[in-house]
DNA sequence: TTAATCTATACTAAATTGGTAGGGTATGTT
DNA sequence: AACATACCCTACCAATTTAGTATAGATTAA
């Protein structure tokens, strides 16, 4: 019941991002601050350019910004675009849901929701002094 | 973000033990109910036995039952003794932390203690029909 | 005694995750 | 045009975790 390594990093950079004096910021230099590889951040950033929570500027002072204001971010969006949907439980028994009403479905989706939730009221913008 | 397989087996054999007729359930019995096999069962019955949430009895006519009345046992319980702690992030990055206020640590404070309620209001009695 | 049951430890195979590597492609500046 | 800076893409690998099996042994009611 945790969350990645990747999405620590991911909202970590987000939140460097949402920091940013700057219109746009090199990846070498969020790399450097938050201490992990160039290469593995790419990979991160790629992915929340996907779900267009950040945009990317190629070229001489080009780097990464945020698409959207900070206050306009959640941090559940963040959380689901690295980490797939929220979903705490696969069923993956045999016996699982072959009944009509699975006694647990209700738990997991109750549950999901809540978590859903909790992250979306989190802006970007609650995250920075 | 989502429980082990673990989890769900544990949680469908309490249920399960909570539904039961007998006094105690031989875990050959629940084993072919819950659709997993005996020595898998065993290991996850082990560590609930070990959490107080079921006794076992040896000898002919032996098995499990629970411990405590199902309205007296909490999904959060069950979920803790498989899952290990509620702990949304391990924070796993060199650099994280390392200020005197992590930004994100407030985040995984909250959404921990939100999971834990959820998951303790929920009784092992609201489960069964 | 004996058969049914629980207890404990060790092992393995598959999936996931964390992270690396290398080679591209686009673009602003000179 | 050339070059340096920066982003983009795919493949790969090693460590960890998870799911599940196997073996052997100890306890107890009948």
């Amino acid at each position: 019941m945790k969350f990645s390594a990747q999405t620590e990093y991911g909202l970590k950079a987000m939140v460097n991002l949402a920091q940013a004096k700057s219109k746009t910021k090199a990846i070498k230099v969020i790399a450097k601050e938050e201490m992990v590889s160039v290469k593995y951040l790419e990979k991160i950033l790629n992915i929340l350019r996907k779900f267009d929570l950040v945009e990317s500027f190629k070229g001489t002072n080009g780097g990464y910004a945020l698409k959207k204001p900070a206050s306009k971010i959640s941090v559940g969006e963040i959380v689901i675009a690295l980490e797939g949907p929220i979903e705490p439980m696969k069923c993956v028994g045999k016996a699982c849901c072959m009944e009509e009403a699975c006694s647990l479905k209700s738990v997991w989706t109750l549950l999901g929701k809540q978590i859903e939730k909790t992250l979306k009221d989190i802006k970007l913008s609650h995250l920075i002094k």
